[in-house]
RNA sequence: GGUCUCAUCGUCUAACGGUUAGGACACCAGGUUUUCAUCCUGGCAAUCGGAGUUCGAUUCUCCGUGAGAUCACCA
């Protein structure tokens, strides 16, 4: 097994959406597939106080937790490379930032900011890209950490091989003397993540396509600094569904864990996510966690951009609610019940789940399918109105048939089986189609738009309810 | 504008240079002598365009086109 070293380093700015959480799955996997050898680290880039939001980490870690991804060193864990804040290891990055002017490599930015801002405004009208190194000062004031602290770069192409993206190269222009030190004291991403990444002994480092066109800059950072460059690993965007720009809190990404409160499994997020932009080359669909774990690979992480498809996401919710067991399934189930339900007890409730389970996509699902297990339901006559074949029936034909049916049925013995016979013989006596009759009798005993198999819906609503909805219904 | 990346059904994707271009979601139609959003069967539907290399190109090369990213004292 290799030695993986793998991390996930967000900025506490908020909440975290599907985007973010897949490249810390990813990274994750990674680290997970190793075994004993592998470790994942969470780091909290907090360098930016403008933007910080209050909670944020707090909502990053359960995010994380949810989902099922279990960092082995972070802020709250501790781990050999402690503190995991960034903003408790700004001396790092001081004495760091020290040996790079001593080397010659960093200088302390002259400008103010209105000045750097005009000769941006210059070069745009000339119509040439700004580079700040062509106003690198000549001889630079001694840095008393008041000034931005630059890097003095070294501009020249570059090739390098991405683990996802393959070969990738830029020319000299991408390369600039960009900030090492902030005028307030912090570092910026460009510089601290290098230096963590490297003293950390980080030996993947994954991220979005955004950065692919920074990765020459930290290139170059790496040789000034005498660093060995990790494996990097560039993942493609999340795409809105409808959208053509990356999935963004703007357009409408929602916070992973409302996923939670809407009823969907971490499993089948975790399935999804994963499946968005990896395959492992056969047909395969469904994925535990352990064989995404065996099985993923960045190598055969796609290249180019998925959009993120709700209605895939739903389906596949339904088949990992299939393959729960009934007591897993009614352990997660315990916050969509509806009152009635839960004064019912776990045996009824359990009962009833049994009965649906196959048919649940969320668990948000419970109430609408199972409501009338427990409570009387409301007669909602426009289902029958709406039903194609039962639209067809006259109000003489509908109670004729509920008649016949609480007849039959008085005198059943309310197993599933004999119900099923009951049905039958039903059939026969009223001479109507199966589509007609049960689809009668299943909305007057639940008016739910769907429910199980109709002689196990009976049994359990058990024969006094059955008849007592078909009277109400009458 | 500079730099860079990507491109197969509507969507997610598969295909050592040789396949009737496969699967899944969605959709549509049947079926499950019982409803239904389950399940089963079937159907619809794609290689961005043009050159080149090759006996043969979804696959390799080039040129277009389209889409996206980045060019911050944000990450």
């Amino acid at each position: 097994m290799t030695i993986v070293r793998s991390r996930f380093a967000p900025s506490p700015t908020g909440f975290m959406h599907v985007g973010g959480v897949r490249t810390a799955l990813f990274s994750w996997l990674l680290a997970r597939q190793a075994g004993t050898d592998g470790t994942f680290i969470l780091r909290i880039e907090d360098t930016d106080k403008v933007r910080e939001v209050e909670g944020s980490i707090q909502q990053i870690e359960n995010s994380l937790r949810w989902l099922g991804i279990e960092w082995d060193e972070g802020i709250d864990k501790g781990g050999p490379d402690a503190p995991y804040l960034q903003s408790e290891r700004l001396v790092i990055y001081k004495e760091w930032a020290q040996k790079l002017i001593d080397s010659g490599r960093a200088y302390a930015d002259p400008y103010t900011q209105e000045e750097v801002e005009a000769f941006r405004e210059q070069a745009k009208a000339e119509k040439r890209p700004f580079l700040f190194r062509d106003h690198r000062p000549e001889n630079p004031p001694v840095w008393d950490g008041s000034q931005p602290l630059r890097f003095k770069s070294d501009p020249k192409p570059y090739k390098w091989t991405d683990a996802v993206m393959g070969e990738l190269s830029t020319g000299p222009d991408a390369i600039d003397d960009f900030v090492l030190i902030k005028s307030d004291g912090f570092p910026t991403y460009n510089f601290c993540h290098i230096v963590d990444d490297a003293i950390m002994g980080v030996t993947h480092v994954l991220r979005s396509q955004e950065f692919i066109s920074s990765t020459p800059k930290f290139l170059n950072l790496y040789e000034a600094l005498g660093f060995e460059k990790p494996t990097l690993a560039t993942l493609p965007y999340v795409m809105a569904i409808d959208g053509k720009k990356k999935l963004g809190k703007r357009d409408g990404a929602k916070d992973i864990l409302l996923y939670g409160a809407e009823g969907y499994l971490p499993e089948a997020m975790a399935n999804f996510l994963a499946t968005l932009g990896w395959n492992d080359g056969t047909e395969q669909e469904i994925f535990t966690v352990a064989e995404l774990i065996e099985k993923f690979s960045l190598d055969r992480v796609q290249k180019s951009p998925a959009r993120f498809d709700e209605q895939r996401l739903l389906w596949l919710n339904g088949q990992h609610i299939r393959l729960l067991s009934l007591d897993d399934l009614y352990a997660r189930s315990l916050d969509f019940w509806s009152e009635k339900a839960k004064e019912a007890g776990e045996e009824r409730q359990k009962l009833v789940l049994a009965l649906v389970q196959d048919r649940l996509k969320t668990l948000a699902d419970i109430p609408t399918i199972t409501d009338y297990f427990f409570d009387e339901p409301a007669p909602k006559w426009e289902m029958v109105a709406e039903n194609k074949q039962l639209a067809k029936l006259s109000k003489e034909e509908i109670t004729s048939y509920l008649e016949a049916t609480r007849t039959a049925l008085e005198a059943s013995e309310f197993d599933a089986e004999s119900i099923q016979n009951t049905l039958n013989t039903l059939l026969e006596t009223t001479g109507q189609k199966p589509g007609i009759l049960f689809s009668l009798i299943r909305l007057v005993v639940s008016w739910a738009p769907f429910s199980p198999a109709l002689n196990e819906t009976l049994s359990v609503l058990g024969k006094q309810t059955v008849i007592d909805r078909i009277n109400r219904a009458l």
